[in-house]
DNA sequence: CTGAAAGCGCTAACAG
DNA sequence: CTGTTAGCGCTTTCAG
């Protein structure tokens, strides 16, 4: 069966093709009589207007890009929900890109977006990225962006995170609280503002109540799985040990529970764990994992909303908002008081 | 800054939009000299070529759909791994659509597939699927399609899967050899190809065996997550319990966890509890969960690449594959003996 | 080796 | 209310 388009269409109706298109659009132009016979012939011939033609004349793709680190964590396959469920509502299409955490990838995702493929970006940026500049070129080309959960700092584009340095500091607060003395973040990048302030956060909570003995709180955990699980490894079995954790993302929680069950490392007797995550199962690890948990379905929903605020009203040159929904910290038997 | 096209980018250069065109995809009609002279222009003006102009004229989008029920589910996250692994290794842009486990969303969502928008369709289908209309219509438009992991049963189209039957038997002779009298598997469909064969697969192994006083084992669970977890949890508190359970996807097993935390049931010694998952946080569970693991990056990996078969001489109709990848029983401390 | 010209399928002036 | 026509940006014969 052979793709028909319109031009067939019309012939078929004895109609002009303008008329076709029309009433396709539900133009008012269009007799509710020649509308409703072109409508009918068209499902009937299984007629579907062709995407690209129509995106070529008006310069509208429908089509927006997301272009994530990764998709295997609770947080991103939330956010995703989230973005589609918007997106879907506004008949729009949604591109999946994967930096896999490299600059060199999310640069040449991000050079591909300014071709007129997707009229809009959600970006959340890799932890290698310290350079805006591949971001700010696709600014200047005129394509709406918003960041979410992961934003590059003062660039002046749109973004929705959470309330990160506050977390920080409150989950620091947590492990104090709850009787660490040696508490210490664990950061996948040096670069990432998101690591950086919940990282700022979590110092400022040590140095306000004076606690800690190790010098830098504040550890970067970087390379493959394998390179991480010894940087661990040898963290919670060195001579100085910390008695709590902050990690910052799922991964980094898991490596953890996972060596102290190894080393029989006892959590929350011996070391204490939090990690910012939405990982469905918290509450039934052993023990239960206490989580700052962030809004990722609202993030991605909102930052979508942002997001077509841009496309929709391109020529008014939206003012860029920076929206901060807050994060939880929900208790659970990993950080228990001793 | 306005997007510059191929005809000003010729003008720049003094040569036809031809020639232009012909250097950028490197044709052998064109002299080194020339060529160069338009790659450095093209680049220094930052020209990009516009894809759905392309799209037009070729009747190729480069770009794949991917229709899943799921993005928060540990084995459809990898799968998008594998995915965009092989599309992005050939140049193609991957759409993502969600049904939502809804079939009426998925017919939608095919129904727009076969608008010249995508090259070819991934899919897993809906646990709400009976109807395959949609694909087969799909089909005859003559757009390549793969099922990947939840294929629709009989339809002569290429299918990526794991051993469901065998899977479904292994778990339960592992449940009944670790001392299950009446095991029990929780299926989310009744029409779901993939489920009746896990689920057939465990019926025979109990009728080989003959275990289990219940007289139907094998339990749809279906509706919201508060309509799913009171049936879960009047099964586990009823008159006649069951004593394993072998789950067939992250979110029952999370449920079934969650229901004996509150209730006390005791896992393994009063109930035994497997699940087919990839959930990597199944060693570090309470206690650690037995599964049943799909290749799940394989799975999409390779259904991509039937895919790409297809999309790729799809003049010769190549012919259809069904490749049947194994899962493995993982055991964990959910099954021990008692 | 380079260029002119005919569309791909559709939309939107503009005429009638 | 309906039709004619000129492109959107690019590729690809076919001539030169």
């Amino acid at each position: 069966m052979k793709k028909m388009n319109m031009k067939e269409l019309a012939k078929e109706l004895n109609v002009s093709i303008a008329t076709v298109s029309k009433a396709l659009r539900d133009s008012h132009e269009i007799s509710g009589l020649t509308k409703k016979k072109i409508l009918e012939m068209a499902s009937k011939l299984n007629y579907t207007t062709n995407p690209y033609a129509g995106s070529l004349r008006n310069k509208k793709s429908k089509t927006i890009a997301v272009i994530l680190p990764e998709v295997a964590d609770s947080f991103f396959s939330l956010a995703i929900n989230g973005i589609q469920s918007v997106a879907e509502k506004k008949g729009y299409h949604v591109l999946i890109y994967l930096s896999h955490e490299k600059y060199s990838n999310e640069k040449s995702i991000v050079g591909e977006c300014n071709s007129g493929r997707v009229d809009g970006v959600l970006i959340s940026i890799s932890s290698e990225t310290t350079n805006p500049d591949h971001i700010l070129k696709l600014q200047k080309e005129n394509i709406p962006i918003v960041f979410f959960d992961r934003n590059f700092e003062g660039l002046n584009i749109s973004s929705v995170v959470t309330n990160d340095f506050e977390s920080g500091y409150l989950s620091a607060l947590h492990l104090i609280k709850n009787g660490c003395q040696n508490p210490v973040f664990l950061s996948i990048s040096s670069s990432l503002g998101i690591c950086n302030k919940r990282a700022e956060g979590f110092r400022s909570a040590l140095i306000e109540k004076k606690t800690g003995r190790i010098k830098n709180p504040v550890i970067i955990c970087s390379g493959t799985y394998q390179e991480i699980n010894s940087q661990i490894k040898k963290l919670l079995t060195g001579k100085i040990r910390p008695d709590g954790i902050i990690a910052s993302v799922d991964r980094l929680a898991m490596s953890v529970y996972l060596i102290c069950r190894e080393t029989g490392i006892s959590i929350p007797n011996e070391l204490k764990v939090a990690v910012f995550s939405t990982m469905e199962t918290a509450p039934i690890l052993n023990p239960p994992l206490t989580t700052i948990t962030q809004p990722a379905f609202e993030i991605g929903r909102i930052a979508t909303e942002l997001l077509f605020k841009k496309i929709e009203k391109k020529a008014f040159s939206v003012v860029d908002e920076n929206i901060i929904l807050p994060s939880f910290l929900i208790e659970r038997t990993s950080t228990a008081a001793s």
